[in-house]
DNA sequence: TCCAATCTGGTATGCCGTTCCAATGTTGGA
DNA sequence: TCCAACATTGGAACGGCATACCAGATTGGA
């Protein structure tokens, strides 16, 4: 091992950001966000502290690199058949970081804090961005256009984060079903008196799927929007799922 | 000091879990999420730190039961005017939890990953049922109860989340004033062909408002509610904000 | 009065992020 | 070709953390 050569090359492979970044996914991704540590990385890397410390100033910001590289990602993904309404777009992006978090359920946790920790950083123009251009295409005025996308990035974010750890957190061995069914059975189970409603509905709980009803609350939003920021419901009807 | 009685009376007062979890919210509110240690709490209780795990497991316990205890207290304010119709009811609801988590920053992380770690806590059904009987109060049909409550809860806690932190994680004593305008010139340096819709919402998010941004959110998302899923528009019309 | 159950708080352990630094590899000028 | 500056590496060490352990104090019941 070890065969030294002379030119640019390096007994494994140069450490560089990068690769860094890219080890610190897999490690997120495979361990959840506790599987993150400088440790680890040394291991995965064959390397020591010092090494990654060279390259990454400290841990909070290699979390903020890895999840701009997940989120640059994500919505870099063209989608199959692409749509051509500005709607169809907004359920695109939708469901390209619906996806993302749902493959990289750390990114819930890590969003949250990092949106509203530094509002400036590349993470939140990306997303509002893409969000945005198309609530203008929709036709919503421009006085309302912040309010409107705004409204659309904290539902995605919401409801993304919450469906994400739902299939994982528990292991990525238990089977949907089962977990659905076990917390319906838990609401079921609530006194009446004090969970009325969320007894009711534990049956539409038990069998929702969650990228549909995720898409049906974008629906909702955008519905939402022709309704309060549009002249009349001119718009292009909303899509069936 | 230490007059150690005979009966049952302790030096400073009786440790339990509810002292415990009341000392972790201040610690909480005092020095944000990474002011809770055992340490800090075996300081300020005067104990030691078996004393407080004979009362709680682990610190994961430890920080649910704190959002636990937030939460019921802020579902549990009845509004100074409280609204009749259910629409308001809704609004007053989501406002009691954005300015909970608006007290509380920690929440909103909290909130997030203890939503999607276990559906089946008390926090979820709490949030849940009260926004869920509003809903079906306003003539929302029983099988789309859940997509609409799912989308409000969803946007409340995604938007509080992001809300919430804008002004306390840069410090206390900064001004909001001051921090927006920030974001807001950050915004306007962007690159103007990568980021045009972003520009132009800059001057925006420099004057809007947090609160009355939020219940904007939460009167598009009721009313893509009235427009979807109710047989015409009848319901009381959006109060004007 | 005694005992078992309950409760306390000090001490000890192992992992964490981070710092420090001696040792290497690399590069450009003489 | 050599060497001095520089860039990069990785091992050892530090303080702080959550947590385990346990010896002793306190208590209610017989």
């Amino acid at each position: 091992m070890a065969t030294r050569t002379r030119r640019s090359q390096r007994r494994t492979e140069a450490l560089s950001r990068e690769r860094i970044v890219e080890a610190a996914v897999e490690l997120l991704d495979a361990a959840g966000e506790g599987g993150l540590t400088f440790r680890a990385l040394t291991e995965r890397l064959a390397t020591g502290p010092g090494a990654i410390y060279w390259h990454v100033a400290n841990k909070s910001e290699l979390l903020d690199a890895a999840t701009d590289a997940v989120v640059a990602a994500a919505l870099a993904i063209e989608p199959a058949e692409s749509p051509d309404s500005p709607r169809g777009k907004i359920r695109a992006v939708a469901l390209g970081l619906f996806d993302a978090i749902d493959e990289h359920p750390w990114l819930a946790t890590q969003l949250a804090t990092q949106l509203s920790r530094s509002p400036w950083g590349s993470v939140t123009p990306r997303i509002f961005e893409s969000i945005g251009r198309q609530v203008g295409a929709v036709g919503v005025p421009e006085g309302s256009q912040f309010t409107a996308t705004s409204a659309l990035v904290h539902y995605i974010l919401g409801a993304a984060g919450q469906n994400a750890a739902n299939g994982r957190v528990l292991g990525p061995d238990v089977d949907r079903g089962e977990f659905l069914d076990a917390v319906s059975k838990a609401w079921e189970e609530l006194d009446p008196d004090d969970y009325p409603f969320t007894r009711s509905v534990a049956d539409q709980m038990r069998e929702h799927d969650d990228r549909e009803q995720f898409l049906a609350g974008i629906d909702l939003v955008l519905a939402g929007i022709t309704a309060l920021h549009l002249p009349n419901g001119q718009a292009s009807a909303p899509p069936a799922t």
